[in-house]
RNA sequence: GGACAAUUAGCUCAGCUGGUUAGAGCGUUGCGUUCACAUCGCAAAGGUCGCUGGUUCGAGUCCAGCAUUGUCCACCA
């Protein structure tokens, strides 16, 4: 042993925040500095969180598989960039500063004003921003902040600016009066996207209307009726269709127009539907369809307008009880039903979405655009994917995606908040009542203010996501030309959760293909939600929610990362224990310890970058299986299997190198070369994963460099198979590590040598013998003697054994306990120790397993039809089965002759 | 209403284009401190692969139907 002090175990708080310094004070994680000649880019846009928030496990996800795929590329090479950044989240930010000051003065955002609420929204940022930006440093991230960007910054203001301007000159930012989502606390509209859907119990209302009954969930819309409307082909009401009729209400007689519409559903109900235009998204556009004017009946407070009567002022659901008292005493009600349905709420508040007509700026997605050969927004976004210059990992993500495409409505873009890009328009002129169609405004639509006296600038800002549409490209310098721009995009890897496949994926897509015409990233990879070990959804309520920064205090970022990674498969949700992150701190221990082992025992620590020559079997065995590694755990990590490439690793490094190769290393001494190239490869195979453990014990060999910029293992491969595959980005050919008909045959040699050491470990512990008590063996075997009588001395060291002898021919050793494996009958002399009737009924229990699949094969090679058609290789391998099994049963019995 | 997942050992999950007696981790049981590691070692027990049909020489794997759970989309007043 070397005078080398490591410690017993790897603690990781000792190593993680120094470790996680010295990278980022390296340099390296900024591509231009990496060493090397690096032709190729590689690059990933982090997706931004939200400025607001603290890193949930969902982050710790999304920042453990990015950098486990930068870090890989990092060392395959490339010039690799991991772009960090946070998102000003409009709606959110604002309503939880709006809560804070709620909370903390009791004033309102109009208490304040604009600008000084503003400047709350900017303190309260800047301090959320630094917070989860230490949160991802505590996950190891590997990103590059000295380009680090936020959604609001002034270079990305003008990349905002500059989109919203091209659109509006393209004919595709259009001002207009629809129906949109308002929600009345946020006091602004929401997008499709944004309205979130709650099944809840509530009634629904037959009333008796002039000539017809009809039903509806919200009665207080009768007081914005324009217009009834039946099926065109329904006989019972073809009558009245094209009439105006007088409807008796609560507010006296009204006038309603019956029109004639297809959307109406003639099955259901009484196959009539009253139709409130300013209220409804079906009813406006039938209206629209039929010249029918709108009238607006519910503010932007929820509240029902001064044309509503005695009902002025009321909220909604309060309009509607009262309305229902007073029809039913006008005899207006016919029946009334439970009803279950779906309201709509905002997603970020929950309160009940009131669909009003307002005046709003919408992104057109129809419109055929001249720089993108005649095609709208909406079918080169769909092109995009369909002919494969966007890889979306899973593939089952396409029909979703194509489905949200192709029934997507015009994006309204403009919300009433005041955090975030404000709109750039400028208006002189009185601005016209909110239902007028005509604009008295001269309007300017420009990145820069317009001159001249009296403008004033739209006080609506933009959605969220049309900035962060933007995001892959604006933080590169768009609209500037930069060197970075040119280099770094279009990205290669885009990493997020499903939930964002609408919000923002499709609108990068959608962005980036107009005004980049290209594709804002090659690949997109989903990963699913993280769930308690139950399956649950994390949340407060339930108090099951895992902090990762506490995981990471207990058990290592390593340690989280890989519990977040190996046992999950992209797009499906992956449920998360403390019990399987203690799992994975016990497998980082395991890596240190055995490292420690090695370092310890070698003579020199000493870099072996080359492969050493094999002395053993053994070593032969362990090298032919680290190259298989190699060739395995590139490519799985090429195609993004990272929870196949990690457990590969993990079965190596645990199974085979700790459990059995440094074993044998104990007996077979000089292996120093061996074992230094052995732990080498293995800590740059581990290091995407678990960076800080393998950069800590890296250092310990003093090169004086940084694992993290280390080349990645190489092999040499052979192509197997051809890219068949359906995909459409076509996946690479399998590969494998070329391997010789030595390695071959060192592989199936050390396979028999442990089933040979298993077999007696196995015999010890059912005969209840004492590990440490030493034992002789007798192997017997014709044909394999010489694998055999090579390893004597590795058999007897691991199976505790102090005698082997190697004989030909059996000699029926009485009072022996017996096993047979690969065609070898082992003896154990126990003499006085032998239960034979205990290891009678044992050896009889194999024989009968035995016998039964003998039974199996031979009725199987039997059958006529399995010899024509199956493939011959698979019938001779049947048969050679067979013979074994055989073979091994006659064996068997004669074992239990010698107990006789 | 439509779509998509999932359903394999007590728990969490692997099992690729169908072909060894279906695997791993955790947990359980027995034994154990041999100087890398008790955050460890050795060994073991534990599964009619949701159900029913079908295709096939052969199905956990492919097809159809059904059931259960979950998610997304749409939403009819």
């Amino acid at each position: 042993m070397s005078k080398l002090d490591i410690p017993k175990s790897f603690e990781s708080k000792d190593y993680e925040d120094a470790l996680y310094k010295q990278w980022e004070a390296s340099g390296f994680f900024n591509p231009d500095n990496l060493p090397g000649r690096r032709p190729n880019a590689y690059t990933i846009s982090m997706p931004p969180p939200n400025a607001t928030g603290v890193l949930h496990v969902g982050h710790a996800v999304m920042l453990a598989i990015q950098d486990i795929v930068i870090r890989f590329q990092r060392m395959a090479g490339k010039r690799a960039l991991w772009l960090p950044g946070t998102d000003h989240a409009a709606i959110a930010t604002q309503t939880k500063v709006e809560k804070l000051l709620k909370e903390r003065s009791g004033k309102t955002r109009q208490d304040l004003g604009r600008e000084k609420f503003l400047a709350e929204v900017d303190a309260f940022v800047a301090q959320s921003r630094s917070t989860i930006k230490n949160q991802t440093r505590k996950m190891g991230s590997s990103c590059d902040w000295s380009r680090e960007r936020f959604t609001l910054d002034q270079g990305l203001n003008e990349a905002v600016n500059e989109a919203f301007v091209r659109m509006y000159r393209d004919g595709l930012i259009y001002r207009g009066l629809r129906v949109v989502n308002w929600c009345p606390r946020c006091h602004s509209t929401l997008s499709d996207d944004e309205v979130e859907y709650r099944p809840v119990r509530a009634k629904l209302y037959w009333i008796k209307y002039g000539p017809f009954v009809l039903a509806t969930a919200r009665p207080e819309t009768k007081l914005g009726d324009t217009c009834v409307a039946v099926h065109p082909s329904d006989q019972r009401y073809q009558q009245f269709v094209g009439q105006k009729l007088m409807i008796p209400g609560v507010l006296g007689e009204f006038e309603v127009t019956v029109v004639a519409d297809a959307v109406v559903d003639p099955e259901f109900g009484s196959g009539v539907i009253k139709v409130t235009p300013a209220h409804d998204f079906t009813d406006f556009e039938i209206a629209r369809r039929h010249g029918i004017n709108l009238k607006q009946v519910i503010d932007e407070d929820g509240r029902m307008m001064s044309n509503c009567g005695t009902y002025a002022g009321l909220t909604t659901r309060q309009c509607r009880e009262r309305i229902v008292i007073d029809m039913e005493k006008l005899g207006l009600i016919e029946k009334i039903e439970d009803y279950d349905h779906n309201l709509s709420v905002c997603y970020r508040c929950g309160t009940t979405i009131e669909p009003i007509p307002s005046k709003q700026w919408f992104v057109s997605v129809s419109t055929p655009v001249k720089s993108l050969g005649g095609r709208s927004l909406k079918e080169r976004a769909l092109a995009a994917v369909k002919d494969g210059e966007v890889k979306i990992i899973p593939d089952r993500f396409n029909k979703v995606y194509f489905h949200w495409l192709e029934n997507l409505r015009d994006w309204c873009v403009s919300r009433q908040i005041w955090y975030g890009h404000r709109v750039p328009v400028w208006y002189r002129g009185g601005q016209s009542p909110i239902a007028n169609r005509q604009s008295p405004d001269e309007i300017y639509v420009g990145t820069t203010p317009p001159k001249g006296e009296g403008w004033r600038q739209d006080s609506d800002t933009l959605d969220t996501w049309f900035s962060s549409g933007l995001w892959t490209f604006s933080t590169l310098g768009w609209p500037k030309a930069t060197k970075d721009l040119k280099t770094f995009h279009p990205t290669d890897f885009m990493e997020t959760g499903y939930d964002l496949l609408f919000f923002w994926v499709a609108r990068m897509i959608i962005m980036s293909t107009y005004l980049m015409k290209a594709v804002p990233f090659r690949q997109v990879y989903f990963h699913g939600l993280v769930r308690d070990e139950q399956g649950r959804k994390m949340s407060k309520s339930l108090e099951n929610i895992i902090d990762p920064l506490d995981v990471i205090a207990a058990y290592g970022a390593d340690a989280v990362r890989l519990s977040l990674v190996i046992g999950t498969t992209p797009g499906n949700d992956t449920n998360l224990s403390e019990a399987k992150i203690g799992g994975f701190r016990n497998f980082v221990n395991k890596l240190w310890n055995i490292s420690r082992y090695i370092l310890m025992s070698v003579d020199t620590v000493a870099l072996v970058e080359k492969k050493p020559k094999a002395k053993t079997l053994a070593d032969r065995w362990i090298l032919a299986e680290l190259d298989e590694l190699i060739a395995v755990a590139t490519e799985q990590l090429e195609q993004h299997n990272f929870s196949a490439a990690g457990e590969r690793i993990y079965e190596f490094t645990w199974s085979k190198l700790a459990d059995w190769y440094l074993e044998v290393a104990k007996l077979e001494p000089g292996k120093d070369d061996i074992l230094l190239y052995i732990l080498q490869t293995l800590l740059k195979l581990w290091h995407p994963f678990t960076p800080f453990v393998t950069e800590a014990i890296w250092r310990r060999l003093g090169t004086g460099e940084l694992l993290m910029i280390q080349p990645w293992p190489t092999y040499v491969k052979t192509s197997v198979g051809s890219p068949r595959y359906a995909g459409v980005a076509g996946k690479p050919a399998s590969v494998k590590a070329q391997t010789t008909a030595a390695d071959r045959k060192a592989v199936a040699e050390f396979e028999l040598v442990q089933s040979v050491v298993s077999a007696i470990r196995n015999l010890r512990a059912e005969s209840n013998i004492a590990p440490g008590q030493k034992l002789s063996a007798i192997i017997i075997d014709g044909k394999n003697q010489k694998i055999i009588t090579r390893q004597t001395a590795v058999i007897a060291g691991l199976a505790r054994l102090n005698d082997l002898r190697v004989a030909k021919t059996s000699a029926k050793p009485t009072g022996s306990l017996s096993a047979v494996v690969g065609g070898f009958e082992i003896y154990l002399p126990v003499a006085e120790l032998l239960d034979v009737k205990k290891e009678t009924t044992r050896l009889q229990q194999e024989a009968a397993r035995i016998e039964t699949f003998v039974n199996h094969l031979e009725a199987k090679l039997k059958n006529q039809r399995f010899l024509d058609r199956a493939p011959k290789a698979i019938v001779v391998a049947e048969q050679e089965k067979l013979v074994l099994h055989q073979e091994k049963l006659v064996l068997i019995k004669r074992q239990l002759e010698s107990l006789k």
